[in-house]
DNA sequence: TTTCTCACA
DNA sequence: TGTGAGGA
């Protein structure tokens, strides 16, 4: 239980975690505005991040090389929070929640009037006009 | 020196 | 997202 403690122990200065992370300043803070993290303050109002945090923020960073933007991830973390909070899983979402990721993001792009996404390449294996 | 917020090319 | 201003 001290391990979960340590964890969620902030301890790291931002330059840390873009070391650790492969991160700008810039993305970090951004991805805070998004709520995809909550590091603590501390000092002069530095955010000082905890390994948890630096844990979110490379999962993030893998969402976002599988091509998959802002609001995919949140649905992710969202999911993530109602389904396991507690049952520590490592850093890989499952099948399901990918898939479930994709098509929301398409039904956003209708949405949005802009079929950019991979809307095209994907259209084939889901189908959202049917649900 | 490092980080912070805000705002704009 | 990057970058610079202006502060702490």
């Amino acid at each position: 239980m001290s391990r979960e403690f340590r964890r969620a122990m902030p301890l790291l200065p931002i330059s840390m975690v873009m070391q650790l992370t492969e991160l700008t300043a810039r993305q970090i803070r951004y991805y805070e505005e998004h709520k995809l993290i909550e590091p603590a303050r501390s000092e002069g109002n530095r955010r000082m991040f905890s390994l948890d945090d630096v844990d979110a923020l490379l999962e993030i960073r893998e969402l976002l090389d599988q091509g998959i933007n802002m609001a995919g991830i949140k649905k992710v973390f969202d999911m993530r929070k109602n389904n396991n909070v507690k049952s520590s899983n490592k850093l890989s979402i499952s099948d399901a929640e990918l898939r479930a990721i994709l098509r929301e993001e398409m039904q956003q792009a209708q949405i949005m009037q802009k079929a950019s996404l991979r809307q095209g390449d994907l259209s084939r294996f889901f189908q959202v006009k049917g649900e």
